[in-house]
RNA sequence: GGGGUCGUAGUUAAGUUGGUUAUAACGCCGGCCUGUCACGCCGGAGGGCGUGGGUUCAAGUCCCAUCGGCCCCGCCA
């Protein structure tokens, strides 16, 4: 057996050769992807993270080499030396990056063996217990790799952008101190320390904001987050934040230097050169125009408050729902023939997940409605309707009447609904929003009590001050999030320096100064020491990630991820210890 | 905590109102083949239907429980 890998080194990575590269003799390393043995001739597909090129075993090249060629399999790693050349007339493959050449083998040396892999590397329809569990292989797969790089370059890029401003990256610890606010806390026993725990962090929070108190005055980091929280399509256990911390500046200042992130991502991943400054809207506007926070302002289709036009209008529903509370509102699907009767009664279903008790629609014709509530309106109400809704012939209005979040949530996510359904989102747009203005806090029902939005270190709007106790909820945030698509992908606020200020938000949320003390004593300690006025935000970067290679899940943009259920199908983490390691934690598994 | 959906050869799936030895494609193994690129042709092996109970003369097919994948609600400051 020969010794290729000592002896020789690559040449080109497999989907580099190219026309240009012909007569001239090259090795290569790669995975045999296919074998094609003609008896005579043996094709190859040898991939590497580049791409496939085809190489070619002749029987001219000897038996030896020709006898070998015979014996490879799927995923087998091979060495082979061979020269390049142009593929005979008509025999060229478009397919391929490097279809107009070939590489006829000279030496071959396979130097591993593989088990016959459970799927192929040129399928897409493998299923996702199956990719888990073999995830290294998952991972040879073009599509996922070239997540992963681009990946790569989002974050490269950012250590760029903020070095070239001026940032310093710091590391905050792993190991910390569990707070009972936000997300559930991912818990660390302590050995040292009988009975007591670390957390894994949330996000550096507190950290960062106490470097700003020690005068870096620009920070960011590309942290790792921890929440023990229900997964989803784009939510781990474990994620990545771009965090950053800005001294002396205002909302303004952050948002541009954002912006400026952006560009420069957006630019050194995808080429594309992104229109400064972004849209801002406001969060009562993204709420009543869109339903959500998160608005997609990809398309139109915006919600329209008929509560004063039908709430007189004799329908018993409306009227009932307007008196007590509640709104009518209502989208517009235009010329949206393509829905079925049948499409019509499965999105009252849909609205239902979101706790609409109804969803009534109309089609609009030319003098009329065809609509289960038709009947029960006045001919001038439907014109108002109309108007109201700039409704023509063949769109189709939805309803819902319910209390306002109700409204909100449902209506919010019927009109992403059909805007999916009928094709109205442009699938290459890069539609950016700043949320301005949101509610520093709001009531929570489960809790009884007022509860931060964003977090309580956030500041409000010093005018809004005097009603932190007349009227919490009506205090405004100096926060603001930045959405992409419809998807959050960065939060943040300028944050409370000063401590009158912190207690008065502390005292609003509920929290005596005593437990605010027992919970955060050394950041308010921090602050009573000369703490700079500043803020930040956090971008989710496996988020980002997914939008930028339009991934469906976040788990198609991280390399090792888990399972909805929080587990590693490949190393079956999490896992049971044995009574030697709890013993020596003083745990006991009730 | 809740709703939905899926689990049948290595993989992806089909499997009628429960009825003889459980299908197919790809993959795999063997043979043939000098231009293919999802190579082709011939032949072959391979699972007892996620798991455990139950109903029945008879269960992938019905019932109960349980495990797991995915999507969603709650949750995620």
């Amino acid at each position: 057996m020969s010794q290729f890998i000592t002896k020789e080194k690559r040449t080109h990575y497999c989907g580099n050769v190219r026309v240009a590269d012909v007569g001239s003799e090259v090795i290569l390393f790669g995975w045999a992807q296919r074998r094609r043995d003609h008896g005579g001739v043996i094709f190859v597909d040898l991939r590497d993270r580049e791409g496939i090129v085809q190489i070619v075993f002749n029987p001219e090249a000897g038996e030896t080499v020709h006898g070998e060629a015979h014996k490879i399999r799927s995923e087998y790693v091979l060495a082979v030396k061979g020269k390049v050349r142009e593929r005979p007339e008509g025999m060229d493959n478009s397919a391929i990056s490097t279809g107009q050449v070939e590489v006829i083998i000279s030496e071959l040396e396979i130097l591993n063996e593989s088990k016959t892999p459970p799927f192929s590397f040129d399928e897409e329809d493998i299923s996702e217990n199956v990719r888990l569990k073999y995830r290294y292989l998952d991972l040879r797969r073009p599509a996922i790799q070239k997540n992963l790089f681009l990946r790569s370059k989002l974050a490269i890029a950012t250590r760029q952008y903020f070095n070239d401003n001026g940032f310093i990256e710091v590391e905050t610890p792993f190991l910390g101190k569990s707070t009972p606010e936000g997300a559930r806390d991912y818990l660390v026993p302590s050995r040292v320390n009988k009975g007591t725990f670390y957390a894994l962090p949330q996000s550096p929070q507190i950290f960062k904001q106490l470097l700003m108190v020690s005068g870096f005055d620009r920070y960011f980091q590309i942290a790792k987050c921890f929440r023990d929280e229900d997964l989803r399509a784009d939510r781990q256990p474990e994620f990545t934040q771009i965090d950053v911390e800005m001294s002396f500046i205002t909302e303004e200042d952050i948002m541009q230097m954002m912006e400026g992130l952006m560009k420069a991502i957006f630019k050194a991943c995808l080429n594309k050169d992104l229109t400064l400054p972004f849209p801002r809207l406001k969060y009562a506007d993204a709420i009543s125009r869109y339903g959500k926070d998160n608005p997609d302002i990809r398309f139109g289709m915006e919600i329209v408050d008929l509560t004063a036009i039908v709430k007189d209008s004799g329908f018993k529903l409306f009227a009932e729902v307007a008196a007590s509370g509640g709104v009518i509102k209502a989208i517009k699907a235009q010329q949206a023939s393509a829905l079925s009767r049948k499409d019509l009664d499965g999105l009252k279903d849909f609205v239902a997940i979101y706790g609409a008790k109804g969803l009534a629609w109309a089609k609009v014709n030319a003098a009329d409605w065809t609509s289960p509530i038709y009947k029960f309106l006045i001919p001038p109400v439907v014109a108002r309707i109309n108007e109201a809704m700039d409704a023509k012939e063949g769109d189709i209005i939805f309803f819902v009447a319910d209390t306002p979040k109700v409204v909100s949530d449902s209506l919010g996510n019927l009109r992403l609904n059909l805007g999916k359904k009928l094709n109205l989102i442009d699938p290459d747009a890069l539609a950016f929003t700043w949320i301005t203005e949101f509610p520093l806090m709001e009531y929570s029902e489960t809790e009884k009590r007022f509860m931060s939005t964003h977090h309580p270190f956030t500041s409000p709007f010093i005018e809004d001050i005097p009603l932190m106790t007349a009227d919490p909820g009506k205090v405004r945030a100096k926060a603001y999030d930045l959405v992409l698509n419809g998807s959050e992908i960065g939060g943040g606020s300028i944050r409370i320096h000063r401590k009158d200020v912190q207690s008065q938000v502390f005292s609003a949320l509920g929290l005596s100064d005593e437990e605010a003390r027992l919970k955060f004593g050394f950041l308010l300690d921090a602050l009573e020491c000369g703490a700079p006025p500043h803020g930040g935000l956090a971008f989710g970067l496996d988020r980002l990630t997914m939008i930028m290679t339009k991934a469906e899940s976040i788990r198609d943009v991280i390399a090792f991820p888990k399972t909805q259920k929080a587990a590693d199908l490949m190393s079956e983490a999490p896992s049971k210890v044995s009574i030697e390691q709890l013993m020596e934690l003083s745990l006991k598994i009730v």
